[in-house]
This record gives C-alpha cells, structure tokens and sequence, in this order.
RNA sequence: GGAGAGGUGGCUGAGUGGUCGAAAGCACAGGUUUGCUAAACCUGCGUACCUUAAUCGGGUACCGAGGGUUCGAAUCCCUCCCUCUCCGCCA
C-alpha cells in the first residue's frame, strides 16, 4: 500500500510508476475517485455536526426531534455513497505496486536482471554430472513418485540420508542466523486473509494461495507472512530496532500455470521448506538492513562451499511490493546453469502501511517501519549441495559446516 | 465437543439512554520543592481521518466487530468474533 498522500500531492509520480511496473490500475480514475471522497467527507460531516447540535436540543425542544429525523435519512443517504466510494478506492489502493529504488534495472523477465557478482569455483567434474533429481533417485532420498501417490504431483519426500542432510541444512541455518542476532520463531503455518493481504501477497498472488475450505485461512506461502504479520497494529519501540526475526517453516504454493516449467525434479513444487529473515527497521535504515541480509545469505552458501552470482532483480521480475530485489543464483552442474535458490527483497513501508506496523520515534512521533524479506536457506540450497558436491560414483559429499549434524560425511547408495 | 464468565484508553478499572472521548489509580512527560536520588505537590497525557501555514484551533468517527431500536447508545436488542475458567478428548 502506498500512502494516498503521495497520489493527492504528485499523482503523476504514481502514474508514472504504475506504467512502469505494469499495474492495470486506472490512477486518473482513483484520483478523482479520491477528490470526490474528500468533498463527499467534508459533506457528511457537516450534516453529522449539524445533526449532533440538533439533538443536544431535543431534550427540552421537543419540536427538533422532527427536524433531526429529517436529517437523519439525508444523512444516511449520503452516508452509503460516501462507504461505496471508500471501498472502491481501497479496492484501488491495494492493486498499486510499491515504489521502486533508483538503481532497479528495467526489463521484462529473469533474463533481464543484472548479475552484480560472482562467488567461489564451479567444480571441474571428470565425468558428466547429474542433475538433482537423478542424484535424488539413485541414492533413494528424494521420493517425488510417492510425494504424488500421498499427496499429489507437485509433493515429494525427502527420504533417509536426504531428509538428514535437508535437517541438517535448516537446523544449521537457523542457528547461525541465531548468532548473527537473529530471534527464532516457529510460526503458524496458516494464516487469516488480511495477514497475506497485508504482506502483500493479496491481491498480487491469489492464484498461489491455498486456502482452507470455510474458513477465513490459508496455508502460508512463506514464514514471511507470519514473521511480518506478528507485528500488525503494533506500535515499536524506537530503541527495539531493527527487530531481526527467523525462522523454519514449510510454503505452501498452488503453482498455478506455471506447469511444465522447470518441473524436473524438485525445484518448482507445492510444498517446500524456508529459513526465513525477516528484519523490522527505521526507514533510513532498510537499505543497509537489505544488504545485510544478503550478506547473511551470501555467507551461508560461501560456509557450504556453493558457487553462486547475485543478480540485482529487474522490474519485471519483481512482485509488486517490491521496492528493490536480489536474488542469489546458485551454480546447479547437473542442469549446467545459475537457478536462483534465495531472494531479498527491502519492501520498505509497503507491508507496515498494510499491517498498521509503526514505530515510535524518541520525539514521539509515529511512523510506519520498513520490512525486509530475505531467504536464508530452501530445499533447493540441498539440491545444490548436491549437484555441486556429487562424485563420479554417484555419492555425494556433504559440505563440512552439516557434518557434524548429519552425523555421516558422504551420501551413497546403501548397498554400493 | 459440553457448561459458565467476560471483552472500555499503554496497564488496572468505574461507568445501564443525554454536557462520556469516557471517573479514578498506575505508568509516562513537563514543572515546583530539593546536596544527589527518592518522596511530595502542580500540570499535561488516546487513536484515525477531514479542515488548517500549523504537532494553535475547529469538525467527524471510534468503548471487540457488524447490524438494529431511539431525537440521542459504551450503556437497550440481534448476529458474529475473540479471551478466560471448569469438564471431556488429545500430539
């Protein structure tokens, strides 16, 4: 949500940004949408104050009482139009997209976003290496057949040493975030509407939504939206930030029309598994939070040893609450290419704006706080562990930072 | 799932139809007194929106949410939501 302000002071400047966003979203028509609701506002309330004084008479004047009654139809008239007109702007209000940074690169998909930089050393393999879903069926520790037997195509298992190394990742992850000053949570993995409409994924994301039959919930798309969402109608303590939130959970997504894409394997799927970063911070601050951030997901794949290139996210690669985007592209050998396996995205007050999430000030003012949501780990960081870390008998070696957790250095076949 | 109680400002808690946006206390802010601290005393102190040069002032709305009765509702009526206690079931 963008502070209708900003339309009534520069309406180009929104004009502009949805045009180059792509929003369908007719702003003249909401602008002077706006300009009558403010007219219509003043209206009603004078008619109310009018109506107010009216009845302080009628205790003693009992003649006023008809006059008040009068006024009350006009009123309520009026009263319905001025509701009409609120909704449709909100209904407005919530399709336009976040504001964008300066340096975002235009362009119309993934292909257009910029690499900034590249780490570590793609490994020189003798042989020709396989992509993770061989690797995962070989070794019998990803079970994508039985994920759709149970569940439905789009679910899978992590079986055996696979669901150890995929523990491993996660526990190992969420507790390095803890030392970098991170507080854990384990969340809902449900949530009401107006928590995935205030973060931002409704309206944007509907088609990705599961929702639970007659109830007001949906499964979590991400932690982001329970992570976020803890603070809605919350005023913070200006010395409490930035506040830095973690944590593990499964995401839930329907995929809709996005089949036969890169559905291979276990990287487009329905359910997976996220650590999460979520930091709550003054306004001046997010462009440092969002790099930190990425220097947190940076660090995690350079600890397991996964080559990778970050790319500054173009605007047509951007949801729309986005205000500036990083994705991190690991190097996958078995399918020969960068995939991207974590995004960062500085959402600066777009969700605070939605959720009523604000901050005191020392002077005591009240302002909306800006949110960053960042990945730190997902399956498909152990897809690349094992793409990357795969050996030409079909074993793979586990990153030295998890062997202490998974408790074995090397995945093979049990009876290789 | 069964039975009962309750939802009022940052917190506690008054308020059963009309100067109630709401007593009082706590907390908080400013001030007086004062070697320092503490205490005491005085003053101030909800939110959103519209208006305004203005965080002066004015207006509207808000006492869980939504409807209804009435000239007038925190107070009466209806529906829903939530919380708590007891019982049952259960990882």
């Amino acid at each position: 949500m963008i502070d209708i302000r900003i339309l009534r002071d520069d309406p180009e400047r929104v004009r502009e940004n949805c045009r180059r966003r792509g929003a369908h979203v007719d702003v003249d028509a909401l602008h002077k949408k706006d300009q009558a609701y403010l007219i219509l506002v003043r209206e009603v309330e004078d008619m109310r104050a009018e109506r107010n004084r009216l009845s302080k008479l009628c205790k003693d004047d009992i003649s006023a009482r008809e006059k008040v009654r009068e006024l009350k139809k006009e009123v309520a008239a009026k009263e319905a139009q001025l509701s009409d007109l609120r909704t449709s702007i909100d209904q407005d209000l919530a399709w336009l997209p976040n504001f964008l940074a300066d340096d975002v690169p235009s362009g119309e998909d993934d292909e257009d976003n910029v690499a900034l930089r590249h780490w570590g050393q793609k490994p020189d393999f003798s042989f020709d290496p396989r992509s993770h879903d061989q690797l995962g069926e070989k070794l019998g520790i990803i079970d994508t057949e039985r994920g759709a037997k149970v569940a439905q195509s789009g679910f899978y298992y992590w079986a055996g040493a696979g669901a150890q190394l995929a523990s491993a990742l996660f526990f190992w992850a969420q507790q390095e975030l803890v030392k970098r000053g991170f507080q854990l949570f384990m969340t809902p993995c449900a949530a009401k509407e107006r928590t995935l409409f205030g973060t931002g994924y409704l309206p944007f994301f509907e088609d990705q939504t599961y929702t639970i039959a007659d109830e007001d919930l949906a499964l979590i798309g991400t932690s982001e939206q329970t992570l976020v969402g803890y603070h809605a109608d919350e005023i913070i303590t200006d010395v409490d930030l930035p506040l830095r939130y973690a944590a593990y959970s499964p995401c839930f997504r329907t995929e809709a029309g996005s089949y036969g894409k890169e559905s291979r394997g276990i990287f487009r799927v329905h359910q997976f598994h996220k650590v999460e970063q979520i930091v709550f911070c003054r306004p001046e601050d997010s462009p440092a939070m969002h790099e930190s951030c990425q220097e947190n997901e940076e660090y995690l794949l350079q600890q397991l040893g996964i080559p990778y290139r970050v790319v500054n996210v173009c605007i047509g690669d951007m949801g729309a609450p986005g205000y500036k985007k990083y994705d991190i592209e690991a190097w996958f050998p078995g399918y020969g290419g960068y995939r991207e396996v974590t995004s960062n995205t500085n959402l600066t007050d777009f969700q605070a704006r939605r959720l009523g999430i604000r901050y005191r000030s020392e002077n005591g003012d009240k302002h909306f706080v800006h949110t960053i949501s960042a990945t730190a780990v997902t399956d498909r960081v152990a897809c690349a562990i094992m793409e990357n870390f795969q050996q030409e008998d079909g074993s793979i070696l586990v990153p030295e930072v998890l062997r202490s957790l998974t408790g074995f250095d090397r995945m093979q076949l049990r009876d290789a």
